[in-house]
DNA sequence: TCAATATTTAGAAAATCATCTAAATATAAA
DNA sequence: TTTATATTTAGATGATTTTCTAAATATTGA
C-alpha cells in the first residue's frame, strides 16, 4: 500500500526535486520552499505527501519543521527496478 | 524529457503490472488486456503511455502486435535511486 | 499576554488522468 | 471483395491532482 505511494509521491518532478535537495542535508519547511516558485501551502502539500510515503520524515525544533530523507523505502523502490534485470524472476 | 514520462508512467499500478508481466516474454496486446478487468481501449492507452516513455517497444506482426521491455529507461530510473546512497553523486 | 514568525489546514478552481462506449483502421481468411 | 479478428483512436465523464488564497495552529520572545 505505501508502496503506490512512494512510486505516486515521486511522479511529481517538484517532490523528486524535494527530495534531492535533501541529500545534501536536513532542510526546514521555509528552506525548502524558498527554493520554488510556488506558494508555501503548495510546498506543504507536496511534503506531506512524500511523508504519507514515507519517503522523508519530519521533527519540530522549535518553530521551525525540519524535514529528512527516509531512505529505507527507496530500497523497497529500486529492487522493484532490479527485478527487471534478474532474468531468472522472483521465484527462482 | 522522457525521464519524467516514465516516473509518470510508472506510477501507475496497472502499467507496472503491465511490465511485470513482459519480464517474462513478450505478449500482445489482447494478451495482457486479458489479464486485467478493464476494458481493451483501457489497456491501449495504458500502453501507449509505457511507450511515449520508452519503456516498451511494439511491433506488428500479422494482426496482432507485440509488446517488449525496453530496458534502458529502467536503467536512468534506477540510477537517480542510486544517487540517493551515494553521498557525492548527483541529482535532477 | 501579545505580537511576530513558521508552518499547516481548509476550501476552491483548473488541469490532468483513468476509464468507458462507439467508431475507425489494419490485417487475415473465406 | 466481404467478413472476422486485433487493436487503436475519438470523445465523454468522473475522479484525482496541483495550485492558489485565506485562515488556523504552534512556538518564541517582548
Amino acid at each position: 500500500m505505501s508502496f503506490n505511494e512512494a512510486f505516486k509521491a515521486i511522479a511529481d518532478p517538484t517532490r523528486r526535486q524535494i527530495l534531492t535537495l535533501l541529500r545534501k542535508g536536513d532542510l526546514t519547511a521555509g528552506e525548502i520552499a524558498s527554493h520554488f516558485e510556488m506558494q508555501k501551502p503548495s510546498v506543504s502539500h507536496h511534503l506531506k505527501i512524500l511523508k504519507q510515503a514515507d519517503l522523508v520524515q519530519d521533527r519540530r525544533v522549535g518553530q521551525h519543521i525540519y524535514y529528512s530523507l527516509n531512505t529505507t523505502v527507496f530500497q523497497d523502490l529500486m529492487s522493484w527496478f532490479y527485478d527487471f534485470f534478474d532474468k531468472g524472476g522472483k521465484g527462482s
